[in-house]
Order: C-alpha cells, then structure tokens, then sequence
DNA sequence: ACACTGATTCTAGCGTTGCTAGTATCTCTG
DNA sequence: CAGAGATACTAGCAACGCTAGAATCAGTGT
C-alpha cells in the first residue's frame, strides 16, 4: 500500500500548492488575476490538472475561504479566552473581527463577500466557521435575549463596516469611532 | 439647431432605452446575464454603439446605480418627512432601506456591492447618495455624539443585514427579529 | 527483462467575454 | 446634386473558464 499512500500524499501537496499559489496570488493583484492558466504556471502544471483536485474556480476559492474561516476562528477564540471584563471582550473581539478583515482582504473577500457554495446557518457549515460565529455570541455575553439574532446584527455591523471601508464607500478615517460607537450601542 | 437638438434628444432617448434594458436584463438575470451583446441585441442596435454611451460595462452600471440613489433617497425621505415618535421614525426609515433592498436586490448590488467608479463621502458624491446618506442621519434624531460615525454604523448593520441575507449566508427567517434588535440598539 | 494496462498529464480547442480598428452607410451642407 | 462629416456596422483581438482526446508515464504480470 506504499505506493498508493505515496501518490496520495503527492497529490496532497500539490493541492497544497495550489491552494498556497492562489492565496499568494490574489493577495498580490486580486481575484481577477487569479486565472486558471496563471494559477496553473504558478505550479509549472498544465491547467487541466487544476481540474483534476477541482470542480472549477469557484471550488478553489471556496477551498481558500475555508482555511481562512478556521484563521478567523483561532483569531476570536485568543480574545475570548483572554477574560478581562465582559466590555474589553466584545471590543477585542470586535476589533479583532475588523484586523482580520484589514490583514487578510481577498481572504475576506472570499469568505464573506463573493459568491460561494459554502453553505452558512447549517448542518453542512464548516466546523471552523461555526466556532468563529459561537465566538461572537460568547463575546456578547450570557444571559442575553435571543442571542443568535443579535450575534448576527453584530456580525452584519461588523461585516458592512468591512466592507463599505474596503470598496471606498466609508472612509478610511475614523475607524476607531466607529468601533467605540459599535462596542458602545452593543455593550451592557 | 432644431436638427441638432432632434439628434441630441434621440441620442438621450437611446442612452435610457439602454439603461433600461440593462436595469431588466440584471433584474431578471442577473448581472452577469448583462452582456454588451445582449444588450446590443435588446435595444436593436449593434455592440459598439454602447460604446459612443458609456465607457464599458462598468460605465453602465454605474449610471444605472445612481438612478437607484434617487429612488432609495425618494423611499427614506417620505419615512423621515412622516413626523411621528422618533423611535418610529428610525424603524420605519430603516425597514424602508431594508425594503428597498429587497424590491431592488440586483440595483443594490451594483450601487452598494460590486466595484464602482462612484465617490463616496467626497465632493462628486452624487447628489441623490448624499441625500440618502443625510436621511439616515436625520432618521437618528437631532443632538446625537459624533452623528456621522453614528449614522456610518447604522448604515454598515443594514448593508451587512443586507447582503449577508442575498448571499445566503444569514438565513430568510428572523429579518423582522434583527431589525428589532438593530432598532432597539441604535434608538435612543 | 519485457510487453501490457491503466492512470496521469498534456496539447489543442470550444464558446463566451469586454472592447476596438477600420469600413460602409447615411445625413446634412454648400 | 456632389462632397464632407457624423454614425453605425462587420469583423476581429486577446483573455476567460472549461473540456475532449492524444500522448506519456508508472506499476503489474508473465
């Protein structure tokens, strides 16, 4: 069985590498330039091979999303477990969100913006994407009415806050007194 | 110059014949069913005359975007001109953003989404958008702190409430649920 | 040691996209 | 009615995601 555990492990990086390439890829110029013949030059492979770990362009940045839900995850769980007072948690917590966004953009950006198959508010949600979320709604706190909603009108606020400041629409001034007045309204 | 001017309305009526096929084209379709060749075909015309319009596809949008900021400006003014408590005001005003998006999912998508050449929050920011964005402001009620950051975040929790839901990544049931949340936050 | 078989990877190409150069046509002017 | 200028067309480019079919490589059995 050698032989097959090695091919297998082969293909593994590969997919690795692929993965690896596309994030280095977009990070540098933008989802745009990540073709599937560039992609497939970056590997020295032909393009179909591409096709061979992937049903398509669309799998391949799902593929990067994910690992970016468990970064994200990982990210939140560091402020939560941090237990201070319940204000400086939903700020960290918060603020962290927002770095996240600021350090990993077309990480971001395939999360949570463009298109996707992965399925969210699930049985099939991703378990890292599932632990980020309970993250939010731990930093809000026990004890809190219909927690779910209200995690998610955080998340929302967060999000848009991402994204409007990303595509130019908020400006990049400010940032601060917008997280104050979001801890603020969201706060005990 | 009646010759001139006979030219010059027929040309105008063309530029909207064109963005009203586009604005139906998208909202049946989607944007991505906005081709210039089907939108050529639509209007009777051949491909490059889109061109003598507008300087691409994203000229298009563009233009049909900031027909949007007018009836988006137009929904929330009657919220906001309807003086009853102020708590109403800021949950009818934001049930009418919400509402818009909802009536108008793919022209929120090109105004608010997808990448665009329109200014924000700076001096050739259409007229309409500017007034949209005062109505928000207004909505909040007179004497806030910082009522510009206040009204940014606000925005960004709708926007988020609103794209999060058409992604599918915020499930259908529950809207009326956030609003109150978001409502019960933001008021006074 | 060698031929066979099956998986793997490549070359080449399809249909579509946004956009444009160059040609033809059509309209108004002198 | 002929010339000039605007106007719209045909045809084509480069790039896209994706795929069929040929070629090449590896492992197996005699």
């Amino acid at each position: 069985m050698s032989i097959a555990e090695r091919r297998e492990r082969q293909r593994a990086e590969r997919y690795d590498l692929i993965l690896a390439a596309a994030r280095e890829l977009a990070e540098a110029e933008g989802w745009d330039a990540v073709t599937t013949r560039r992609l497939a030059g970056l590997i020295d492979y032909s393009q179909p091979v591409l096709y061979s770990h992937f049903k398509g362009k669309a799998d391949i940045m799902a593929a990067v999303a994910t690992r970016g839900f468990e970064e994200l995850a990982a990210r939140l769980r560091m402020e939560t477990a941090n237990v201070t007072g319940a204000r400086d948690v939903l700020r960290n917590v918060c603020d962290a969100y927002l770095g996240f966004a600021r350090s990993r953009p077309v990480i971001y950006e395939a999360m949570f913006v463009l298109p996707t198959k992965i399925k969210f508010a699930s049985e099939e949600t991703p378990t890292a994407l599932r632990a980020a979320f309970a993250e939010l709604v731990a930093a809000l706190g026990p004890d809190r009415q219909e927690p779910e909603f209200l995690a998610e009108v955080l998340w929302s606020a967060l999000h848009g806050l991402v994204v409007l400041a990303q595509s130019g629409r908020i400006p990049a001034t400010g940032a601060e007194a917008r997280l104050n007045v979001l801890v603020q309204k969201f706060g005990r």
